[in-house]
RNA sequence: GCGAUCGUGGCGAAGUGGUUAACGCACCGGAUUGUGGUUCCGGCAUUCGUGGGUUCGAUUCCCAUCGGUCGCCCCA
């Protein structure tokens, strides 16, 4: 039976990828309203750059990468997430020293991650994300937020929530680390092993735990918004302000973590509530990453951010049912009968094609009434019959197929009138 | 990484330890020798994910493996 394809990817096929194409044209087209330029980093990167980022203690990294040692001894990744690149590249390309800041940036690409995939789920998935690096005016975390939502929005997505959260600035976090570890360590037996473990690594994921979600510790835990200092207190405050005047809903959720390490402050993401979905609700998440540049080697740069799922996405529209304007039709369809006709064929062909006409014909040597069925079948709006006699008469029949009206129209002036037409 | 479930032609889908593997759609040809989407007739799986085992004989039983789906974990 040949190859198969490698768990966890997917051939894209005409049929489909044309709502790839259109969605992507419409991340690119709301990223340009929002000034945001696109960047293409390499797939993948030294493998150090994603322990520093992303952070070794996350799931992604201890188990969910497709490393590799290159002929050159190097470690090598393939890309799990796109937002080490970016600031790598920034840093690397000193984008810090532009005039123009923040740097407001978007990428469309693959990433990888071993894991089982399901519904919604893939070891090759592609991302679309931005990142404004530059800027920790709250207002840009709003525009993040908005420019996220309007990609759901104008495809035609309903049941869209935006879930918001802060994780605070260094010291409200390291404020309301010690603060779980001291709340969490003396009964830390009654929980399950992956919390022990989460003790002492990242105990804020103890709060988020699905198997003691119903331990009594968990509902008197202390809340990061309980330990917010001053500034990161007020910083949340205007990034809610800020979507409220805008008009954009959302909800807070203060046990909303993020599972990569870099995030701080604002954390996000944005949730489908539609049937059919299976466990996966999760279409994008995002948030401020204030100090990433500068573990990757850069200076003390404020950043923020988010990525979406294009496979999800298109799940989403399905399972809400939206239909994209997706066009394929061709405008005309050559049907020939006869020897000197299908002589003439290909240079006519080439004619209407050069005048941008979308055009095709036979290249089977079907009978005519299957070169019909054929331009039903690529939906031609037209179909123009050469035959021998027509030929010999300097003219062509035109038929128009929805309608069935036929006219004859001379050899040397189809194209025209075929533009005329459509 | 763990658990469950499934795997038959291009697609959907029956089926049985034993000579020819239903059916529907799609496709191809003809009725209609220069005109499509309707109708009628005919054609279309040496083969049942792959490998091995049990058996006189397996698509059907067993094992392994690969893959899909779902749940857990986690995430986009």
């Amino acid at each position: 039976m040949g190859y198969q394809i490698p768990r966890g990817t997917q051939d894209i096929l005409p049929g489909t990828v044309e709502k790839w194409q259109f969605v992507e044209e419409k991340a690119r087209e709301i990223c340009s309203r929002y000034n945001y330029k696109e960047i293409r980093t390499p797939i993948f990167e030294h493998t150090e750059l994603f322990l520093r980022s992303v952070g070794d203690t996350t799931d992604i990294v201890q188990k969910e990468m497709y490393t590799f040692t290159d002929r050159g001894e190097r470690s090598l990744t393939l890309r799990p997430e796109g937002t080490a690149s970016t600031v790598r590249a920034y840093v690397e390309n000193k984008l810090f020293g532009l005039a123009q800041q923040p740097v407001k940036l978007y990428y469309i690409g693959p990433m990888f991650r071993y894991e089982r995939p399901q519904a919604g789920r893939y070891r090759q998935f592609v991302q679309f994300g931005i990142e404004a690096m530059g800027s920790d005016d709250p207002s840009i975390d709003a525009e993040v937020m908005a420019l996220a939502m309007d990609v759901y929005k104008e495809l035609g997505l309903k049941s869209l929530r935006l879930v918001l959260n802060t994780l605070g600035d260094k010291d409200s976090r390291k404020a309301h680390r010690e603060a779980l570890v001291a709340h969490f360590e003396p009964r830390i037996g009654e929980f399950c092993h992956d919390c022990q473990n989460r003790l002492h690594t990242n105990p804020l994921r103890i709060l988020d735990c699905k198997k003691d979600r119903d331990h009594e510790l968990m509902k008197t835990a202390p809340s990061i918004h309980d330990y917010l200092n001053e500034e990161s207190r007020k910083y949340f405050e205007t990034v809610k302000s800020t979507l409220t005047q805008m008009g954009i809903d959302y909800v807070i959720d203060p046990t909303l973590v993020r599972g990569l390490d870099y995030y701080n402050h604002t954390a996000f993401e944005i949730m489908s509530d539609a049937e059919g979905f299976g466990a996966i609700t999760t279409l994008s998440g995002g948030g401020r990453y204030n100090g990433l540049a500068e573990e990757v080697g850069g200076p003390a740069t404020p950043g923020i951010g988010f990525a979406m799922s294009l496979e999800r996405l298109l799940l989403a529209l399905d399972a809400e049912g939206v239909e994209l304007p997706i066009e394929d039709t061709i405008d005309c369809y050559l049907v020939t009968m006869g020897d000197q006709a299908k002589e003439k064929a290909p240079s006519l062909l080439y004619q209407f094609r050069k005048a941008g006409l979308k055009a095709d014909k036979d290249y089977l040597d079907k009978k005519m009434k299957a070169q019909f069925k054929a331009a039903d079948r690529t939906k031609a709006k037209f179909v123009a019959v050469l035959g021998d006699d027509e030929l010999a008469n300097g003219v062509i029949s035109v038929k128009e197929m929805e309608s069935g009206e036929q006219s004859e129209v001379a050899l040397d002036q189809v194209t025209e009138y075929l533009l005329k037409q459509i």
